[in-house]
RNA sequence: GCAGAUGUGGCGGAAUUGGCAGACGCGCCAGACUUAGGAUCUGGUGUCCCCGACGUGCAGGUUCAAGUCCUGUCAUCUGCACCA
């Protein structure tokens, strides 16, 4: 027998596959089509890490298998592109992101090939090919055309010495991440997306889909829907406050109102108030801190007092203070809040901080001079007038239809999800295609010019006063208006990185169409996506923006399916050796092409899934490693022991049809450790036997295959099967062959073993009972004592309760 | 502060519905083969006061029976937009 050579066993099955086109998905087939995606990588310059293999080989073994089942399976990869490095890169190396990015992905696309991925090569995607983004800019268009684009100032993370503006994740503890500069909060006029007016129907879909529950809650608590009302405030400046609260109930225990630092509320009442400078002042500092740091600093509650005004409580009459404090959001609700500290922990610390009067409105709790009080289900309104004596239940929708009687207030539902910033200030994305005409605004380019390529250029540097670099390809950005031919110019800014990743897997469709995004055929065909696995870091954002764009796109009619994703699921992360996660800084990253080139690929896609629970994280183990090379290379020395039978010898049988089933149902639960476990107890059994049956031999190479494609094709040759075992059928089991005739079941005495004893698998209760108290074991044990009860379970145990 | 998740041997983990806790792998121990072993094979391996008892972060509870259900609590990880 032939030495497992796992280097030229990998590299001649991966050609071969090539070869034969083997994994082509194809359009039009009259096949049930299954589509299994994973989330297309950002071709980094540190090449493939060993956390994306382990999404990768978990979609391509359910990819795998269920080609070997007769789908006609899509399971494609592309590259998502544009972003930050290759830009940051650019900039520092003077090198056009498109060369680093092709450099990359040739990188990426090598390490791809090399684990055997059963990628449909020929449909692979790239954001950054104008073919590509051309669809982009147009799904923009159609936003805009549609009212869902619009302009809005919103503030920016911005490097007062670099004077550029920052991603979150660039600002390193309040400062820039790359001089350190000071980093305030710029104000900036953005591009913005719609994507509250999808809000309701982002959470109700949620019900048609398969994705993890706590997918689900996650995003239903992003989107967080509230129920409650606004409510009028008057000033005694004769100005309008309006507040918006889930607590309407508590209204006669709200002692002072704050708005946030950015309310327009404090430039309208300036003249009257007396300490407009003080106010101004608090707001310049709360400029400086972003909304993270605002949450870090919540401890320490600060606020100033509006001096000269004070709002006149709706129900009570009471005249109260209002405050100016960074804990109230301008972004939502409506940017002003009545404090009630005796049931809000927050304005409870407000109100002890600045002293102000607490008082109980709903009874129940322990003093609110102590402590808030915010239990909802229990507790009776007290000093709360015509609510007094209701429950906090009863008394939310009294007070609400009060309001809207008396002209005070009015329901109002209210979402923490908010409009999507679409902008950029950066060169190395899609630009928006759209032009600025002083006398027509702002005019999307017509449909006929896209795509809308981005210029060539020999320098990235940003723009002055936070533009994007774009700002200096002057012939570019002057043009004419496509509405009245006068000259205008285009747009600069250009979109995030989520753009080009928000409609994707509609792309691998149709790659290759330049009259429409997908041709309607293979979008009926394709759509949706059957299995879509990624990270919950995903989650919220990418996954939320997807949904929402795809749900644009079937209100245009251009998709079919309300929904993208029939199902998601997610995986864990792998974190380094000593339980940290991976990071040059820790010094504990793993190499993809070190271990490949140690144990070859076969073993590292079964290490990956075998190393721990799928969607759990779980530490590298390079001693883990080695014992799956273990089990691969057992595997490929039955050679030596396997007989020419066919079928399936008599005493492994039944393993072998429990095997059968119980890897495939793992495969499908994602439970790829459990299955890779129930093989190496196969092998067991198979050593310990001593031979193997070419039957048995078949049928286990078959069931490894998607995990361990290269040997195991390698040993469908050897053994004579005929074609590629990749395209193989998936073996069949008999349920009758999964079952036992004899079981073992346990007899408890009072919840503890006592005995055990062999029963045919279907005996009854009363037969097991008979069964458990003939044994003289448990006679002797019970014997002189009060048997109570006895409880059979069929196929499992008994358990005699004695006194 | 809020949200989501996770706590099981020396380690990674297993235990589809409440029903034999520790499958499978690593490590470790003993033996075989060997000039040699970081190779291979065989056997063993939760803890202890070892005929028995105790064991799934901790404290309670429900149940004939709890890793699994309930209440409380602690710790760790992840994310975040103090969401009124």
């Amino acid at each position: 027998m032939a030495e497992y050579k796992f280097k030229e066993i990998e590299k001649k099955w991966q050609d071969k596959w090539d070869e034969a086109n083997a994994f082509a998905a194809v359009n039009g087939s009259d096949k049930e089509k299954f589509y299994a995606l994973i989330e297309f990588p950002y071709p980094s310059g540190q090449g493939l890490h060993v956390g994306h293999p382990r999404s990768y080989t978990a979609m391509d073994i359910v990819a795998r298998k269920r080609r070997m089942q007769g789908y006609n399976v899509l399971y494609p990869i592309g590259w998502d592109a544009f972003g930050l490095p290759a830009e940051n890169y650019a900039i520092k190396n003077n090198v056009h992101p498109a060369v680093v990015t092709a450099k990359n992905i040739e990188n990426f696309k090598r390490q791809l090939k090399m684990l055997g991925f059963s990628f449909d090569w020929s449909r692979e995607i790239n954001t950054t090919d104008p073919n590509y983004y051309k669809w982009t800019q147009w799904i923009f268009l159609q936003l805009f055309k549609k009212g869902l684009a619009y302009k809005q100032e919103m503030p920016i993370n911005w490097c007062t010495s670099c004077q550029v503006g920052l991603a979150n994740e660039e600002v390193v503890n309040g400062g820039c991440e790359r001089c350190g500069g000071e980093v305030i909060q710029k104000r900036q006029s953005q591009w913005m997306l719609k994507i509250t007016e999808y809000a309701q129907r982002l959470i109700d879909d949620l019900d048609e889909v398969e994705f993890l529950e706590k997918i689900k809650t996650q995003q239903r608590n992003w989107i967080g829907r509230s129920e409650g009302a606004e409510v009028k405030f008057m000033l005694t400046t004769g100005d309008e406050m309006v507040v918006y609260t889930t607590r309407a109930d508590t209204l006669f225990g709200a002692t002072y109102t704050v708005i946030s630092p950015e309310h327009p509320l404090i430039e309208k009442l300036a003249s009257k108030l007396e300490n407009y400078d003080e106010i101004k002042e608090y707001q310049a500092s709360a400029a400086k801190k972003s909304e993270f740091e605002r949450t870090e600093l919540a401890k320490e509650k600060t606020g100033v007092m509006l001096k000269g005004v004070k709002a006149i409580n709706p129900v009570t009459g009471a005249e109260i203070p209002v405050f100016v404090s960074d804990y109230v959001l301008v972004t939502y609700g409506t940017g002003a809040i009545m404090a009630v500290p005796a049931h809000d922990t927050r304005d409870w610390e407000f109100a002890k901080k600045f002293d102000l009067p607490i008082i109980e409105v709903v009874a129940g709790g322990k003093d609110v001079q102590a402590e808030a009080y915010t239990d909802v289900y229990k507790g009776k309104m007290v000093n709360s007038g015509f609510l007094t004596g209701l429950t906090v239940k009863e008394a939310i929708p009294a007070m609400i239809n009060y309001l809207e009687e008396k002209g005070l207030g009015k329901r109002k539902v209210n979402y923490k999800l908010r409009d999507w910033v679409f902008s950029r200030q950066r060169y190395w994305g899609e630009p928006i295609p759209i032009v600025h005409c002083e006398k027509c605004g702002y005019v999307p380019l017509p449909e006929s010019e896209l795509p809308l390529v981005l210029p060539d250029m020999k320098e990235f540097k940003p723009g002055e006063n936070g533009e994007s670099p774009l700002m200096h390809a002057t012939e570019w950005i002057n043009t004419t208006c496509p509405c009245c031919g006068g000259p205008a110019k285009r747009e600069t800014d250009t979109m995030p990185q989520w753009a080009g990743s928000s409609w994707y897997f509609l792309r691998y469709m149709d790659p290759h169409n330049s009259e429409a995004l997908a041709s309607k055929e293979a979008l009926d065909y394709w759509t949706p996506v059957d299995w879509y696995n990624g990270g919950m870091e995903h989650t919220t954002l990418h996954l939320l923006y997807s949904r929402f764009w795809h749900k644009f796109l079937y209100d245009c009619g251009v998709v079919p399916t309300k929904e993208p994703y029939q199902k998601r699921t997610s995986h864990g992360m792998i974190l380094g050796e000593n339980g940290e996660k991976m990071s040059k800084s820790r010094g504990n990253v793993v190499n993809p092409d070190d271990v490949v080139n140690e144990v070859g690929a076969d073993t590292f896609r079964t290490y990956e899934m075998f190393l721990g629970a799928f969607d759990q994280s779980t530490p590298w183990s390079q001693q883990g490693l080695k014992g799956c090379y273990k089990f691969i290379e057992k595997v490929w020395n039955l050679q030596n022991i396997v007989t020419d039978e066919e079928g399936y010898s008599a005493d492994l049988e039944k393993t072998v049809h429990k095997m059968i089933k119980k890897v495939g149902e793992d495969i499908e639960r994602m439970k790829f450790n459990t299955a890779i476990a129930t093989m190496m107890s196969f092998l067991n059994d198979v050593s310990k036997k001593g031979s193997i049956t070419k039957g048995e031999y078949k049928t286990l190479i078959t069931l490894l295959n998607p995990v361990a494609p290269h040997m195991t094709e390698e040993l469908w040759e050897k053994l004579g099967g005929e074609g590629l075992l990749s395209l193989h059928p998936w073996p069949e089991y008999d349920e009758a062959k999964t079952v036992d005739d004899e079981i073992e079941i346990v007899v408890q005495i009072n919840g503890k073993i006592r005995d055990k004893a062999m029963v045919p698998a279907g005996l009854d209760r009363e037969g097991l009972q008979n069964v458990a108290l003939e044994s003289d074991k448990i006679q002797e044990l019970i014997a002189g004592k009060n048997v109570i009860k006895v409880i059979a379970v069929p196929g499992k145990l008994v358990n005699i309760v004695v006194k």
